[in-house]
DNA sequence: CGTCTTTGTCCTGGGTGTGGAGAAAGTTGG
DNA sequence: CCAACTTTCTCCACACCCAGGACAAAGACG
């Protein structure tokens, strides 16, 4: 099959695309009342649309009270990949051009293995989706990597967790064993735009995205925009000091957020804690598993373990605390919670809430909904889709 | 005179006058080189810029190499007001259109007197400019307040050191009485414009401009813009938490940044340290002089006191410490520290530095300049020019 | 003083978008 | 089943805008 080609030759059609993007098939009409284009002007774009194959008829649409419109869709065939390549785990789901996921698969490998070995399973797991029938070919692929990310070349840099990637050009890699474009982001950034795009922050301006999962990760969006900073480190907020002299971190430095509370510390103080007996609900699940993991503290603390409901609340004060501050600072219109860790739920909830509202000022918090993210692990491959496709569906 | 009544009318104008605006007079060709338009469509813009009389004509420039080019600048007689409403002082200035100060009044008042005595305070100071010949009228005027601000509407909103101004319409009584359009913002927003404007902040994308006053704010710049957050309370960073249980702040929490370290409450440490005998210098300025400032503790530093030198570094470990998180989070291209405390200068700004760089990672401290700003109290009055020439040069 | 470069002005031709007229396709109510 | 009204779509004429060429003006340079 021919893949998609063309792109849009201006402005008014890479909006068109991305309406019909969020808002699904829609009638000519109705893209009227929408893109404040007149008549004439707008057939003669939807037209070209239609010329190039980007976008099909598709039948006709209801009647709003007189001649029936036609209706309009992007071409169905159109599929993107997206993979997110998370510490210990990767994800890679197709869609189609309305970022619906037709497929997602999922495997687990350490990160550190290195580029190239994750590289030759990320291209067996898009393999394997081509193969069930669900595509014949990508028309774009975004991927997420757990660090750092030089935006425009697509390539991570100095990546904590990631030995051995500092400087692979991720893009133009992927880019060639693909065949199709190729856009490079941090993981985290995605999972916000995955949660922007089809979770609890559509038509949210401003929000925060605090992934918690082997580490810990901030998504920040500006105006709909994903905020990456200057050197495309923003949002690291898993080595913010939350304790003058606490546990010696990896980074080098004592008393950061992620030494004291992320998925890897968790594990670790809930292993602590069942050796030494403060919990006999751990101590089962580390004798019967031999390791302990979030979930299992998330199990324990259901069935109602007094010691892995601390754990869990003095973790939520811990991120509570940072977030307080970082809503101060931000003023954001919602604040997102996912990763690894949602499986905590709302014992974590409630603890991060309380130091939030607590800390920061009323102005700041008067109206300021503190959620779980509601994809849980599609947002990250959502998210790489509606990246590479905001790259496709941009005037060239 | 007749003042300002044309706006551009449209984009390429509003970005001719910008021009004009930032780089000063401009020839033609010059102007030129800049826009990428057509000679021709450049030309009718300028004609029609000239006709409305927002530029002029100003003799012949340079020549570079063949026929002399006509200079335009734009009218000498515009006048914008830039006020600043501090928590103690009011400063008020008058520039011309290129935002340049003519002339710059200060005022000690307590900001607490409420609005109606504040604003009578600035017409008076206004009105004392343009006596003075430096103005005939004002083609519109920027003012800062202490407190958040509802941007759009240009009103106060919950401001916790300034009782009585909460809802106050300072927009539009202040347009009432100056007979021109103004906008209102925050002080430490307004202090950000000014050194992106004028000061250290020149070309640089995303920076933070944290401004150490009574209080402690932080202006956030995204892109060149202004960030102002979901209800205008963005950079409100005096209250993030800096010491748990730790002194007792006016809203109501415990260990407050502001509590610990501000011109407040660097004044109280001062003269504690000075009655409990630590430091013979602070001793005798209380005595002379009957209370302290900060003003003060950065002269005894000068001379050598080991009480003050301490205060100062405390401190800027307290600042650094939380602009070390901000870092992270934010990873902007600069941070400027303004405000009145900028007379402690390089003392002060060494242990923010020293913090900053051993608790950020080196992906975002790497070629991150930590600089006093250059503008003084000079930094707030151009950044209120700034503010009202953007809305003023804008397309209507 | 002649030639070259730069700048400013004029003009024309092509492209583009607006909005009206009218046809096509449906709905609604009698 | 028909008439009147709505909505949608297409076609077309007109106005507008703008790019770029031609040319004149003004100065630099040798």
């Amino acid at each position: 099959m021919r893949r998609m080609t063309a792109r849009p030759a201006n402005a008014h059609q890479a909006r068109l695309l991305r309406l019909l993007r969020d808002g699904g098939p829609n009638s000519r009409a109705q893209l009227g009342d929408q893109v404040d284009l007149s008549r004439s002007k707008l057939a003669v774009e939807v037209d070209r649309l239609l010329e190039t194959g980007l976008v099909v008829a598709d039948g006709l649409a209801a009647s709003r009270g007189g001649r029936r419109s036609h209706n309009i869709r992007l071409a169905p065939e159109l599929r993107f990949l997206g993979v997110d390549i998370g510490a210990t785990s990767i994800d890679v789901a197709v869609t189609n051009a309305e970022l619906e996921v037709l497929g997602h698969l999922n495997q687990p490998m350490d990160v550190r293995e290195g580029p190239v070995a994750v590289f030759e399973q990320v291209l067996a797991m898009a393999a394997k989706l081509r193969a069930s029938g669900l595509a014949e070919g990508f028309d774009g692929a975004g991927i997420g990597v757990p660090g750092p990310v030089r935006f425009p070349e697509g390539v991570p840099v100095a990546p904590p967790i990631m030995p051995g990637w500092d400087g692979f050009p991720v893009r133009e890699a992927l880019s060639q064993d693909l065949g199709c474009p190729v856009m490079v982001d941090n993981d985290v950034n995605l999972m916000a735009m995955g949660e922007q795009h089809a979770g609890v922050a559509r038509s949210v301006g401003d929000f925060l995205c605090v992934k918690i999962g082997t580490g810990i990760g901030c998504g920040i969006v500006v105006g709909g925009e994903v905020y990456r900073g200057t050197t495309g480190s923003a949002g690291d907020i898993g080595h913010i000091q939350v304790e003058p002299d606490g546990r010696a971190c990896a980074c080098g430095n004592k008393g950061c957020l992620e030494a004291h509370f992320s998925g890897a510390a968790l594990a670790r103080d809930a292993e602590d804690a069942a050796r030494e007996g403060r919990s006999p609900e751990l101590a089962a699940r580390l004798e019967a598993a031999g390791r302990l993991t979030a979930a299992d503290v998330a199990a324990a603390a259901a069935a109602g373990d007094a010691a892995a409901l601390d754990l869990i609340r003095e973790g939520g004060n811990r991120v509570g605390q940072v977030i307080a501050g970082l809503v101060s600072f931000f003023n954001p219109g919602l604040v997102v919670i996912g990763g690894g860790v949602t499986g905590l739920g709302h014992n974590l909830l409630a603890s991060v809430r309380t130091q939030v509202y607590r800390q920061s000022l009323p102005l700041a918090t008067g109206n300021l909904p503190i959620v779980l993210g509601e994809l849980g692990p599609t947002a990250g491959v959502i998210g790489a889709a509606r990246l590479i496709s905001d790259h496709l569906f941009s005037p060239a």
